[in-house]
DNA sequence: GAATTTGTAACAAAAATAAGTACAATAAAA
DNA sequence: TTTTATTGTACTTATTTTTGTTACAAATTC
């Protein structure tokens, strides 16, 4: 799973632009350009992560379960990259215990590279990365989104 | 290629220990438990990287190009993830200009986020790997590890 | 009840990874 | 110089992962 990140960050970045009103896995994925199902996948993670809500039904969609200000590119790293880490983990395959003492240490070290790209990913957030996306297109207007995203 | 990381470090590690005798292929492929092939194929891309050195024929093999403590996690890093980078890139599917602004701070934000993981794998050589390794194992003796290797 | 919309299973297709076979090229040793 | 050992790599096959589709039940609104 990695372009699963991708495509949570167009979500949670398409819900910021949105102010609230909710949107459908069909709008979403025609955005995106892909299959609504492939979308809902991504949403049950962001949903089981606690950072969208989705309604069923008629006029149902998902919004942002909180603050755009609250989620960070962490959040949702976390939220779809469960599976796979980084840089997987190495299993000893070899029998020898060299095998497999090395297969701990690429794993201790894995860890700790792996929080130092967390933390970098900690310190933005989708209302940040929304706000260099709208300032890089020119719209100062949140409202004028709307009109042009897709 | 991931466990090509793997598998790099366990060539690099190996040799380490044999303090400049060479080794083939096949010997380093019994030990980590694969093909012989796959071995040269990771021992192809760390000599283009200038870390280790073979020859062919009768009594050929593979040596380390340079002091192990000259030698870094990220060398090894760099010299098998040429083509895949930690979290790939994501190239803008939908037709729109968000979706390519998204796709450019994306990229951003992991090129940020990946330096910093390089900077934690930059921070360990093989020769501490090597030697905590041994440590661990309590192979103090460094010539011990020929016999107990694999 | 009719129309939407999510949730998810089941399947299919495609893409990426990994492993294996074969054999030419090379180098040492006999 | 013949034999033997060993790498290099092209080609193939297998495996796994990812992505996309279809289908349909469950929910929710109108």
């Amino acid at each position: 799973m990695n372009s699963q990140l991708a495509i949570a960050l167009h979500i949670l970045g398409f819900l910021t632009s949105q102010k609230g009103s909710a949107l459908t896995s069909d709008r979403l994925a025609v955005t995106y350009g892909t299959n609504p199902v492939v979308i809902r996948r991504v949403l049950s993670k962001l949903k089981a992560a606690g950072l969208v809500e989705t309604r069923r039904g008629a006029g149902g969609g998902s919004v942002l379960a909180r603050d755009p200000t609250q989620i960070t590119l962490r959040h949702a790293y976390e939220a779809t990259a469960s599976t796979v880490k980084v840089l997987g983990r190495h299993n000893a395959q070899g029998e020898g215990r060299i095998a497999a003492a090395l297969a701990a240490f690429i794993n201790e070290r894995y860890e700790d590279a792996e929080e130092a790209l967390l933390q970098k990913l900690e310190a933005v957030t989708i209302a940040e990365m929304d706000e260099q996306i709208r300032r890089q297109l020119g719209l100062l207007d949140p409202a004028a989104c709307l009109d042009r995203c897709d």
